[in-house]
DNA sequence: ATGTCTTTGTGAACGCGTGCACAAAGATGG
DNA sequence: CCATCTTTGTGCACGCGTTCACAAAGACAT
């Protein structure tokens, strides 16, 4: 069984590690608000610290792309938003369709984050003939029916799955037949794909069930923390968060 | 996908690594279809590739949270679904609030996966006094001046940012000052937040960033498929990586 | 009861990512 | 031109996460 589907590629892509490539946009766009602001250069130090990250590792992070700094100035924040531009590949423009246009569908047709950068919403498709023609920020919704031939006028390789959790791997597989080869899934399942696409998953209830999980946590130890040494937290000393009553249990050991 | 701001704990939360953590609620969700179909018993295999993982890796992640599996047998899937739920702190309901009722806090109030499990939208809150009172999702929304009332009457503890990005520091700082530990900021900004504050982000425009360097990778290396030149160029810089017209304008300066 | 067969649970090896700490590089001033 | 000071770029070590491979555990048949 070729389980090696849907995630690492394993092969650093041009020798760029993947955690690499996932900060890239953040230092981006922390590079862009200080272009905005005219600031004409930036220690790695500052831009560590205006993207939230380590500043070694950012160092490390734009070693992998070369040698854009200067030592005992900083690197050229125009020239690097450049290079990062470019190596994210957001020098072209990329269609991209939406399909599934419920609630999340046309809130992400709206997001500006869109069309700002290097990303341009070509169509937006949905499977209720209702939906047809009817304008969803500004861009007439599309039958399902027309997605092989959207995708092939448009040369689209990047498709946004929003639609309910049933109908995302049928779609996904469409897409994929029509020659889409990136997927960004925000339905809730786990999509099957051929090799060589690349699916990222947005996935609002993990993410909340993982912070429930840690505040659970929080709230265990705040419960059994007596004699704990720890430094002093800057934490206001809630007197009980305890939502609903209803202690789970003690945990076993 | 850590992105617990400032530093990660580094203190495994209860022996439990963060990997196997941000996985287990994949697990659940398997685990839950298979309930629903009332299948009783599943094995490893079985499991891990509903979930799309290694079987191997599974296994170890179930083996942090106890020996839960009959050997030559497999998981009982009720009994898996419990103790999964429990360890996520899903047996007890999270009062959540979401800030900013704009088209993506309409679509997350909509959507059903936060009432499904464990979860419920305490209240909707927005700085426009336009939008107070009015119903989004059969609940109406309220005003920012009341975050801090809200956030205390209800004991809540967990915050959605569904605000602009230049709105979701100081929204921020107030929920975490009204006792918020733990946040999920779908607003495109890097927030910092005391020790103890957990923040999850959820970037719409990263994912795509991330898509398109792959996307243009691939791209890049079908055009090159044919030059087998490749052999001892480890910094294959330059010359070959627009599929179209290259080095276009920079971006607007 | 005994043997066989299935599947779990885990010890160990490996690879990736992170962070430290420092030498090299270049700017700046005398 | 030389000395000093700042900041980059990176070698190295460490720890986490993944995967392999196998022994232990239990079900099931005879």
């Amino acid at each position: 069984m070729a389980t090696g589907r849907t995630h690492r590629p394993a092969t650093r892509s041009r020798g760029i590690p993947e955690a690499t490539v996932a900060r890239l946009p953040l230092y981006l766009r922390a590079l862009t608000a200080l272009s905005e602001r005219s600031v004409p250069t930036v220690s790695s130090e500052e831009l560590a610290a205006a993207a939230g990250v380590n500043s070694a590792k950012l160092r490390k992070d734009f070693s992998y792309l070369g040698s854009y700094g200067t030592r005992g100035v900083g690197y050229d924040v125009e020239y690097l938003v450049y290079q990062i531009s470019r190596e994210l590949g957001l020098t072209q423009d990329w269609p991209v369709v939406i399909v599934g246009i419920g609630n999340l569908g046309a809130a992400l047709a709206n997001y500006g984050g869109f069309a700002s950068r290097g990303f341009r919403v070509a169509a937006l498709i949905d499977a209720d003939p209702a939906m047809a023609g009817k304008p969803v920020a500004g861009i007439p919704v599309q039958h399902a029916d027309e997605l092989e031939k959207i995708i092939e006028d448009n040369g689209v390789s990047i498709g946004v799955i929003a639609t309910p959790a049933g109908a995302a791997q049928p779609v996904c597989d469409r897409l994929v037949a029509a020659g889409v080869t990136s997927i960004l899934n925000f339905a809730p399942t786990v999509l099957t794909v051929p090799d060589g696409v690349d699916v990222r998953k947005v996935d609002l209830s993990i993410e909340l069930q993982i912070l429930a999980f840690h505040e659970q946590r929080k709230a265990g130890e705040e419960a059994a923390a007596e004699g704990a040494a720890q430094a002093a937290g800057p934490r206001s000393e809630t007197a009980d968060k305890g939502p609903d009553g209803d202690v789970p249990a003690v945990m076993p050991a």
